[in-house]
DNA sequence: GCCGTTTTCGGCCCGACTGTTTTCAGTCG
């Protein structure tokens, strides 16, 4: 089994969470969890860093001692410390930091005094009334426990985090609704929802509005709400009947900007601003940038950044994945934009799974003001999708020549989403694909292949000179299937060799590449097709998502296909 | 454990809310 960057990164973070609960250095603990965060988001593989001898205390937070300890578990799989700490500590114990209210101190306790290892003691024990006697805790303590346990059994088998879409679902009405109260001046979702990630943990909202504005009580009276978490004068935190936990902040105009920024993080993006301002006797917290008493900046986000002598850095950037050193050499990306994208290359119709026509999703396209629409079907081996062979598949590409003379303004390419079989071969003959406008290529089934297996039969599909786009090439569902092991670095190798691209499958269940590896398909310098993989015509609304997973992946209108015209789109396709 | 326009030691981001503590530690984001 080889080691992934997540294994690394989960060794760093419980080898953290022991220390915080043994009461160590609290700064030995943050430099175990800034090296997990490093490794966890970075673009390349660690095991292959360390393969090629590459120097990995280079890495930001990463010394000499963390980079022997990454090489170590890297070729052993394990670590001696974080062993060590686990004959220490009964292993288990990090578990119970999960819930909300206990920390590593509080755990701590219950273990010393208790002897409580796991959430099944705890469980136990906060039924005998055994914790409340614990100097520190008390009654409402235990409470809130025996609160959480049983909101964490429920929840057993949920996902934590939600799928950005469904965010997006929730917080609209939400929004809508607190923009009723009196008073508000200005308002907007901040958090990793603003960052676009693929998906959210809690949603962060600010508020600034005119001097006892009732936003606050109007949040916790939201029909939705089902738990009010906290309550103060200028924060406020619920838990709505979805599960999802929604904080509401509420700051003066003037620090709107501040607080945006600290708001919208990532947290580590912020600490690294903060300690840009520390070096330039700056404190930056979210009511303002201040010099001595005297607030220098706070009103936006781009005052801040101005202070520690960066230019603005857009929201998906903010990970502390280089943006801040690329800012400060004015080398930062021009994201790609919505308005970039001139057509889709991933869509079905009702021919197989989908549920519109052809031409309604013409229709729809045309109104998006694309100027081309790849028609993707399945093919025959996806028989559940009544696949196309190629009878059905020359039936469509004369009804699609036929549509084309008809209509002005958008080209619709003739296309398909074709099976990569097993052995690596192509689900329809060359004689066919031949008259096709691009080829896609996907894998459906044996998704447990071994790595080297699953690397091959892509890498094998490539060698036909048909393809053109690798579909969702990872296979990931979010929250419902984990990707089919497979060396991403390789197959991008290989595409880069071959003149083939890969897709950024912009469907929020898929959202396929991952952002590092659009990064990392970006630096090794393999185009990106963005495609919404639509069913229906609304589903062509999706790219939004797409460009959202783009932008966190660095990635510029140059770096995409379907950002150039049908001429340039052409160009780029012809393989050889 | 990391790091250096405060440079090889001595720092390391900042504030709100809660509960229990009678003045603040712990937790969270």
């Amino acid at each position: 089994m080889p080691v992934h960057n997540s294994d690394v990164a989960g060794f760093f973070n419980r080898i953290a969470d022991l220390l915080e609960i043994k009461g160590e250095n609290p700064f030995r603990i943050r430099a175990y969890r800034n090296a997990a965060r490093t490794i966890g988001g970075l673009s390349k593989s660690v095991a292959d860093l360390v393969e090629k001898g590459a120097d990995l205390s280079e890495l930001p937070g990463i010394g000499n001692d963390l980079a022997q300890k990454i090489e170590r578990a890297v070729r052993t799989g394990s670590l001696p410390l974080l062993e060590n700490l686990q004959k220490e500590l009964p292993p288990e114990l990090p578990d119970l930091m999960k819930i909300q209210g206990l920390g590593p101190k509080k755990v701590r306790a219950l273990y010393e005094e208790l002897g409580i290892a796991s959430v099944g003691q705890l469980k136990k024990a906060a039924e005998g009334k055994k914790i409340q006697q614990l100097s520190g805790f008390g009654e409402t303590t235990e409470k809130k426990i025996k609160g959480e346990l049983r909101r964490l059994e429920k929840k057993k088998g949920e996902k934590e985090r939600i799928k950005i879409s469904i965010a997006e679902q929730i917080v609209n009405p939400l929004l809508a609704y607190l923009k009723k109260a009196e008073g508000i001046k200005s308002m907007q979702v901040a958090g990793s929802y603003r960052r676009r990630k693929e998906t959210v943990g809690d949603l962060d909202i600010l508020v600034s509005c005119k001097k006892g504005s009732p936003v606050i009580d109007r949040f916790a009276e939201y029909e939705e709400v089902n738990k009010v978490l906290t309550q103060g004068k200028t924060k406020s935190s619920v838990l709505l009947k979805s599960g999802l936990q929604v904080d509401l902040r509420v700051v003066p105009q003037i620090s709107f900007g501040s607080a945006l920024h600290y708001f919208t993080g990532s947290k580590e993006h912020n600490i690294a601003v903060r300690k840009m301002g520390v070096k330039k006797k700056l404190k930056i917290n979210e009511y303002g940038v201040f010099k001595g008493r005297k607030r220098v900046a706070g009103k936006t986000e781009k005052q801040v950044y101005g202070k520690v002598g960066l230019p603005y850095i857009e929201p998906e950037l903010r990970e502390n994945r280089g943006e801040l050193e690329a800012a400060a050499k004015k080398a930062l990306p021009r994201l790609l934009s919505l308005h970039d994208i001139k057509g889709d290359l991933h869509v079905h119709t009702r021919t197989t799974d989908g549920q519109s026509s052809l031409e309604e999703l013409a229709e729809g396209a045309k109104k998006k003001g694309y100027r081309y629409l790849a028609i993707t079907d399945h093919s025959q081996h996806v028989s559940v999708a009544k696949g196309l062979d190629v009878g059905r598949l020359r039936k469509q590409i004369t009804e699609i020549d036929r549509l084309n003379e008809k209509l002005k303004g958008i080209r619709i390419l003739k296309s398909i989403e074709l099976d990569i079989l097993e052995d690596g071969s192509l689900d329809l003959p060359n004689e066919v694909l031949c008259e096709l406008d691009l080829v896609v290529c996907s894998i459906h089934y044996k998704f447990n292949l071994s790595r080297e297996k699953q690397t091959k039969r892509i890498i094998k599909a490539m060698d036909n000179p048909a393809f053109n786009i690798l579909s969702h090439p990872t296979g990931r569902l979010i929250n419902e299937r984990k990707p089919y092991e497979v060396n991403i670095e390789k197959v991008m190798e290989a595409a880069g060799e071959r003149g083939c691209f890969l897709e950024l499958n912009a469907h929020p269940d898929r959202l396929d590449l991952h952002d590092t590896h659009c990064k990392m398909a970006k630096e090794s310098g393999v185009k990106i097709a963005i495609g919404t993989d639509a069913h229906r015509i609304d589903d062509l609304d999706l790219m939004r998502y797409g460009v959202g997973q783009a932008r966190r992946g660095w990635l510029e209108a140059e770096d995409v296909l379907n950002t150039r015209d049908w001429i340039g789109l052409k160009k780029l396709l012809k393989r050889g």
